[in-house]
DNA sequence: TTGTAAGCGTTATCAA
DNA sequence: TTGATAACGCTTACAA
């Protein structure tokens, strides 16, 4: 190739890193022609692999998953998060290396070096709940951008970016107070996630915004949201004043689900007796009629705040605001309170 | 690294690129063991990019497609392919690197050069209608080993992996006929594309098989089926003696969509007074009931096809069958014949 | 069984 | 404005 030019080999180099941008001005227009000609008629492509051994980053982002990345499933799948990591990755020229199998068995799912193939991107998204502490931690020690999608305080160091459910479950509150509401209950499971704990917060957050108390039966804590959550339970706390319920938003959608039924079998309408709050989105199989009131997670947006942050680690900037907002959705399961028959 | 475990850069390399070959045997296993726990130790692993330039691949599957990877639109998108290429590229140990932003505007929208970024992986899937076909071949002619998923018979040399359209187009019409249809017509849109052309040869094939006679009539080819494919048309039809339509899918569900409406409102049931076939899979929003009778695009396989198919390349084997199978769909819209009312 | 050394195709740093 | 030349981190003969 330089010798069709008649130039060297570094000459080459110059020309063809040069375009685009504006500083062509070290090599004369004759010599750049002359490159850019002879480059042409041979398809000559610099190789990228040179390239970036010898340029020390590869714009590339890595993307793992604790879980596969594409289940069959596509309802519980990162999915909608890739749409946004991608998107974002490509407005800013990386490309994306999905780390595969890290529970499927695949590439290096094997042993504790697993994580260490990320290593070959120049930053490294995370993905899933079950994390190996430990590796990350080292990832880190070892200054290597990463960045864990979904918040994670408990793992120290770690750069993390959020949604926001304490204060997307505050305005839902705020919401059906506002409609008049004056006894609200909050059913959720019985874990300690901290989506759960952090969507509780908000609950309480906005009861107390509006004025109004929690009191110890504000919150229906329940290992299994269908047995405790009878129609019985319902019409009881209707009787006594509950106007509306929330629940919280699992993987499963069980406590919505439970609700749903309970509510329908005490003979209930909705919103026409009592009003229904969702924090965050149904399941597939519910999200056609009615559109519950509560929130959606921003999935597109957590995945390129994601990015913008792992970027942010790579290029050594400070980090940013790790917590993206959710947006309140109006739906059709809230209404005005409406005094027990 | 090499410091670390008291050995030379060689003998790392030889160790780390032994791994899964059982040819352990040029290196001892106490020196193995010292090397890879240096190597966990110092969390080390090899530049891909390097690698790549010391001419050995670098366990890295390449995913191009010319329009955005991941649209936000599920339907539209290739996710139902993307789970197959996963899994089988994490059964095969490799890594995916995904090219971004084709026509985001992205990564390397840019230049004709935009597809050579593909060549930092060992191989490259690509997706997508519009293909640049001159970028395609020059790599193929640098021998890269490329796979495009869709049948492309027109770009010579170019390996590609596509559903067989023929052999389940002719399925469905030998169901038809061993329901005791004898006078089936095809509805199929006004274009060539090789999946229309396909799955009117294995009508015809189907036809021919079952001792059917295609006539003149057999294949209705409208440019704007809502237009040509009338009540009015269907009913004459049916007095002349068909009493099964098959409809070929395209993207937007066109040919399926007329055909259906056109029988309603010809006032025939289905599959009480005409049989229906739908040659693919119906449209998201038709997707719920009567379940038409016909065949699935098994896209999961045709990923895992594709990667086999290039990992097959990359290892500098034979190609081997192109074609995947289609799964027969029963479905609910096909019945016995019924002469006409 | 392990070490030495020659590339691989760029970029980057100096000189010229 | 251009040309040598030294990295870049690895693989792969070939030598020890």
């Amino acid at each position: 190739m330089a010798g069709l030019a008649g130039v060297s080999q570094a000459t080459v180099s110059l020309v063809l890193s040069a375009r685009g941008d504006g500083r062509a001005a070290a090599i004369s227009e004759e010599t750049r022609q002359r490159v850019l000609d002879a480059a042409r008629s041979l398809g000559y492509v610099p190789d990228p692999a040179a390239r970036r051994l010898a340029a020390a980053s590869n714009n590339l982002l890595g993307v793992f998953s604790f879980t596969a990345t594409f289940p069959t499933d596509v309802q519980h799948s990162y999915y909608p998060f890739l749409v946004g990591v991608e998107q974002e990755a490509a407005a800013r020229g990386y490309d994306l290396v999905l780390f595969t199998g890290s529970s499927t068995g695949g590439a290096g799912a094997a042993g504790p070096d697993a994580l260490s193939r990320v290593r070959l991107a120049d930053g490294c998204l995370f993905l899933g709940r079950h994390v190996p502490r430990a590796e990350l931690k080292r990832l880190v020690a070892d200054g290597f951008p990463v960045v864990h999608l979904g918040r994670r305080e408990e793992l120290e160091g770690v750069a993390w970016v959020g949604a926001d459910y304490v204060s997307a479950s505050r305005e839902v509150v705020a919401h059906l107070a506002e409609l008049g509401h004056r006894r609200i209950v909050l059913v959720r499971e019985d874990d300690d996630a901290p989506a759960s704990t952090d969507r509780q917060r908000g609950f309480l957050d906005g009861l107390a915004a509006a004025g109004l108390t929690g009191g110890p039966g504000a919150v229906l804590r329940c290992a299994d949201p269908a047995g405790e959550l009878t129609a019985q339970r319902v019409r009881a706390l209707v009787a006594d004043g509950v106007t509306a319920f929330v629940a919280e938003e699992t993987d499963t959608g069980a406590a919505w689900r439970a609700l749903n039924a309970a509510v329908r079998e005490a003979g209930l309408g909705c919103p026409g007796d009592v009003s229904l709050g969702l924090l965050g989105s149904p399941p597939a199989d519910l999200a056609a009629r009615p559109v519950p009131t509560g929130f959606d997670i921003p999935r597109h947006r957590l995945g390129a705040a994601a990015v913008r942050l792992l970027a942010a680690l790579v290029a050594g900037e400070e980090a940013e605001e790790p917590l993206v907002a959710c947006e309140f959705r109006a739906g059709e399961t809230a209404g005005p309170p409406v005094p027990p028959r």
